[in-house]
DNA sequence: TTTTCTGCAAATTTTTTGCACTGAG
DNA sequence: CTCAGTGCAAAAAATTTGCAGAAAA
């Protein structure tokens, strides 16, 4: 079975174990949430996106939609600071949320998968006796293709 | 002089060298950032108090302040996924933006001055050949009171 | 005196909500 | 059948913008 299925009945199963039902609006947009992993879209980006398959569904079903995914930990609600939402899919099997690499200058948002945080979450958790659940971290900075660019104009 | 007037007119000097006029509306705002230092304002809740001491001022004119302490980086602009900017007053003499500590069931917010992230940094520099010049790190979880008071509510 | 800055109101953008209807279980 | 879920349009919330007048430099 592909990887996607495999995860798209992991997720109809966490649905259904909560008491919600299942509905093509909602599937479709777990569809597209597997197929654009890593894209970090926002809520009117998927909706176009669900609209191409299922082309009565309403913005205000993907709004519902991608809060009760963030309500169950299916996908993580993250904002760049550019004032709106961004959701991501919460990886198979990670224990926490993953980081990115901002680029400031393209905007381009790459991932980072090792978790690399577990030694300062211990300093936290004795030190401020705050107890971790996730993280949320984001690098700002330049990635190597506007670097790599900027070398070339000065050239 | 008191350490408030100090970082004010370093604050003045910034704008003045990057050629901005300095309004009472910008000193106001200003102060208010400096006193409310550690408190995660929203732009209406700076809006609230600079109105207090400033009560002709509009809610454009704090966005549009706030803008240009973003730029100058004399303030971050934060977001912690609750669907509203937050500005936040970067420490004096601070190299990088400092961590948050969010307690999921209180809401608090605590700060961490420690950076800790730098050995992170230099691996996420070299794996990815990201040029980092910021960050933002979340730590999501539950806070000393919240703990307390469950461990009460057993009992 | 020259520009930048401001307040106000209107416009935009993002997200939420009320309600009658639909469809999954 | 029954109640949760949906679409739509309207409302709310957050932020931005246009413009004429005010005030720094």
């Amino acid at each position: 079975m592909k990887p996607i299925e495999t995860s798209l009945l992991k997720i109809k199963e966490s649905l259904h174990d909560a008491g919600y039902k299942l509905t093509s609006q909602r599937e479709a947009t777990m569809k597209v949430l597997l197929e654009k992993e890593s894209e970090h879209m926002s809520a009117e980006e998927i909706y176009l996106l669900v609209k191409k398959v299922n082309p009565d569904i309403g913005l205000a079903t993907v709004y519902r939609t991608l809060e009760m995914l963030t309500e169950l930990e299916i996908v993580n609600k993250v904002s760049f600071d550019d004032g709106l939402a961004r959701y991501d899919l919460k990886k198979d099997g990670a224990k926490h949320f993953h980081h990115h690499l901002l680029c400031t200058q393209c905007g381009d948002i790459e991932e980072v998968h090792e978790d690399l945080l577990e030694e300062i979450e211990a300093i936290v958790e004795s030190r401020f006796q705050f107890l971790v659940k996730d993280h949320r971290l984001t690098f700002h900075g330049i990635c190597k293709k506007c670097q790599d660019q900027e070398k070339k104009g000065i050239q």
